[in-house]
DNA sequence: TTGACATATGTCAACGTTGACATCAGCCGT
DNA sequence: ACGGCTGATGTCAACGTTGACATATGTCAA
């Protein structure tokens, strides 16, 4: 900038008046320095900026979980749009899902003074750390899993619900033995919640919970030989539910090596080419970009001033039938 | 900082010199600070220190067209996990394929003093104006496809080879009308790429080139509809080839409604459940995670003062056959 | 002509941090 | 006892920018 201005012949207050529209400038010298801003390409260093005029960046922090996966992804990418939306930049870390990764992402993004927080907590994680921040104002806001810890504003699926009616699905059309595909740790949260919403369904439709028909991998190969074992179960599941798109994905592919057509499935989460597989997948739908936007949102509102108590906001899903989870049981 | 020095009775100089594990000082004074630090939760203000230290931010900034499709996705994920290996952090933004927003999140960037730019180009930028920069030293790689107007170094994938590969399997199995569903502006340097692959197979096994067997459409539900177009002629394509993720999917997904399971598909880029659909699909499959791990690299050692002229890297192709891509032409 | 006022620009300090250099106490060897 | 060294801390300025306030020039009404 002091360079800019030397180029004019002015001061460096003059050529910052010219950049931010601040107080009067004469017109020809605002053009000159505009040239000289071109010809020199001059860059604004928004840091020193932003530690003048002592406002925190104009960025706001993000971590997920893994930005491979396609569901952080668009989670992510709904935040982004909306954020945008404000002038405000995204900033993504990714925490391979571990505690300390979380944690020293945690405090990069404090140490860069971002806006505000938007965590996808990973599952060991606590956060009664960031307590001061938020007493300090930072707007803080867990996605698709809520704080551990602290009394935060949060975003989550309906997953209790959403399971729910995936399950209660299955029964409607004749199912008892309802196999439930979970992956992850099982203390997860989503994991958590899912179950208990399966539970539900069993217990409103008066069928016993057989702990037999509970199977866990973490990643879709694990899912696939979990499905698998159910399969070989002495008194298999007649139809499926799994928990979540990896847990889709392994019980799809454990059916379709087995040769498989004749066992129901639901799956959490949507899949790309659900609607092609065969039998085309049914599935309790979530709302990735609808999370980030909405979470944003809230992000914003808190910006804006808001100061009222932090509230959880459910994000609903919606049931796909399309076929997989509409097959009978085999008459027995 | 002060607060902190206040509350120890010290310096600012000597918390600096604590937190920094710069110039000696008293063990017992070190912890006295550090008790403070913790007691006031204090976290220091990288931008001051940036600016004084006039470091560039130990930020790289990326831009890719799109965060929900998770080709970029994981592309973007495998930037993150090297970048952050060497303590870098990642600051995302996603250009929508327009050139205007790229071009005002590369002024972001550059306003935050990145240590370098990642960019997957819209297909209708432009980077002239970026050579200031790299004039300047700062590292700048583009993902995906080659800059425009600017010698950079690039990361992409060996698209012509791939496509050329994937063509010429088809042609192995005896196919001799192909037909070619692309997306995207056909001015788009990856499907030119990979068209020319597609042009260079025909060509060696000696098969005439026929401009009606060509069809685009810019999302899954118009590659679905160009793949309808292709198999309603009157000489249809007996096998096609989807240049991208979302034409493969459109090409499936027409093929699966059309009930057509005789007509052979090799698709660019892998899908998730690529082994699971009927039949399983044959893809050229590309290395994202690879290509994001590539660029990086590359960024990195520059970073690290290497000076050598602007390289092209090719990431190569695999071709996976699994099934849809080795059915044989029906009998005439 | 005066002074009140608007316009155009300049001066200075400060944001939080750290390099360069200064200061001071204690200890060593001679 | 003295110079020199080491360790522990302090002082000051500067990074690039902008708020607060000052200055200079011109315009206009009384």
């Amino acid at each position: 900038m002091t360079d800019v201005a030397r180029e004019v012949g002015v001061t460096a207050k003059t050529v910052s008046r010219v950049l931010n529209d601040d107080g009067p400038v004469a017109v020809e010298t605002r053009e000159r320095v505009m040239a000289a801003v071109r010809k020199l390409g001059y860059q604004p260093n928004l840091m020193a900026r932003n530690m003048r005029v002592g406002a925190r960046d104009a960025a706001v922090g993000l971590i997920i979980p893994e930005m491979g996966n396609p569901f952080f992804g668009t989670v992510a990418g709904g935040v982004e749009s909306a954020v945008r939306a404000r002038g405000l930049t995204l900033i993504v870390g990714s925490s391979s899902e571990t505690a300390e990764l979380e944690q020293s992402l945690i405090a990069t993004f404090l140490a860069r003074r971002v806006s505000a927080l938007m965590i996808v907590p990973s599952a060991a994680g606590d956060h009664r750390h960031l307590r001061t921040e938020r007493v300090a104002g930072l707007p803080i806001v867990f996605l698709d899993r809520p704080a551990v810890g602290l009394r935060a504003d949060s975003v989550v699926s309906a997953n209790r619900e959403g399971a729910r009616a995936g399950v209660a699905h299955l029964v409607a059309y004749g199912h008892r033995r309802i196999g439930f595909v979970g992956d992850q740790p099982a203390t997860l949260y989503t994991r958590r919640e899912r179950f208990l919403g399966y539970r539900d369904a069993l217990g409103r439709a008066g069928l016993p919970f057989d702990r037999a028909l509970v199977e866990t991998g973490h990643d879709q190969e694990a899912a696939a030989h979990a499905t698998l074992r159910l399969l070989e179960l002495a008194d298999p599941p007649t139809a499926l539910f799994a928990a979540n798109n990896l847990a889709s994905m392994g019980a799809v592919l454990a059916l379709s090596r087995a040769g498989r057509r004749d066992v129901a499935l639901v799956g959490f989460d949507d899949l790309p080419l659900a609607e092609v597989l065969d039998p085309p997948l049914t599935v309790v739908a979530q709302d990735p970009a609808g999370m980030g936007a909405v979470a944003a949102q809230l992000v914003l509102a808190r910006l804006d001033g808001d100061r009222s108590r932090a509230r959880r906001s459910l994000v609903p899903t919606r049931l796909l039938p399309r076929g997989s989870g509409e097959l009978p049981p085999p008459p027995r």
